[in-house]
DNA sequence: ATTAAACTTGAACAAATGTGAGAATGAGTC
DNA sequence: GACTCATTCTCACATTTGTTCAAGTTTAAT
């Protein structure tokens, strides 16, 4: 059950577990990648939210909030809850929640001007 | 230059700044969400890697390789360094590295198998 | 100057993906 | 029951994206 090995990660992953482990992760920041799914995730972060708050607060449509609903739910990130007629969406757990800060507050940093190269 | 402040999230961080600051996020995760890409990202991570040896560790198309190897530059997510005739690629920076491998050790974590739901 | 190696670039194509409109389902209310 | 609100689903379309092949650079060696 050793995960991820740094020896693997240099080595490339390519034994199958290793890159079906890759696939998984590959999949998280995939889900992620996209601004209109990201958004969603960050607004259910702290408060239980239902599809038509999520919709009329970011201003998506409610067909397009839940297609990624659900889609962020299916990978876990998200977790639902009904209530009366409305399903709640919040953030999976603490974990998830970290990670989701995390990557905010290291995008919020230097931003590294470091080599002006790329940009010329 | 306050950035992303959690009441920014909680209202769906709808400025435009707001907005702008999530596209980058998401962008750097879309990068990150292509299963070649990411293996090629975590593959220069301890070591600087020219361009053939990715493609042979990871057996990838040389030409593929180069396309990633663009972008993950171009998005300062890797350093590029010339040696000879060769190209070298490597993290961009330590907290990169961070955010990499702290992703990583996230997924590999427990799997939270709390609710069923989804699976059904 | 040729030749070879390492890398980059451009075009082209298949596959995947985000999005929207409308029908359908479910949950509550009268 | 009929009606309404909230959510989900199906289908379709436009766009993006990963991948490959071939041609083009750049660097070094003979």
């Amino acid at each position: 059950m050793k995960p991820f090995s740094p020896q693997a990660l240099s080595a490339g992953a390519r034994t199958a577990a290793d890159v079906e482990r890759t696939q998984e992760l590959a999949d998280v920041f995939r889900l992620l990648g996209d601004n209109s799914r990201l958004r969603i995730a960050l607004f259910c972060l702290d408060r239980p939210r239902a599809v038509t708050e999520v919709s009329e607060g970011l201003g998506l449509g409610v067909s397009l909030v839940s297609h990624h609903l659900r889609l962020l739910r299916a990978a876990r990130l998200l977790r639902s809850e009904r209530r009366g007629r409305q399903v709640l969406y919040l953030t999976a757990d603490e974990h998830v929640r970290c990670v989701l800060l995390d990557m905010v507050e290291h995008v919020d940093e230097p931003a590294d001007l470091a080599d002006v190269t790329a940009a010329a």
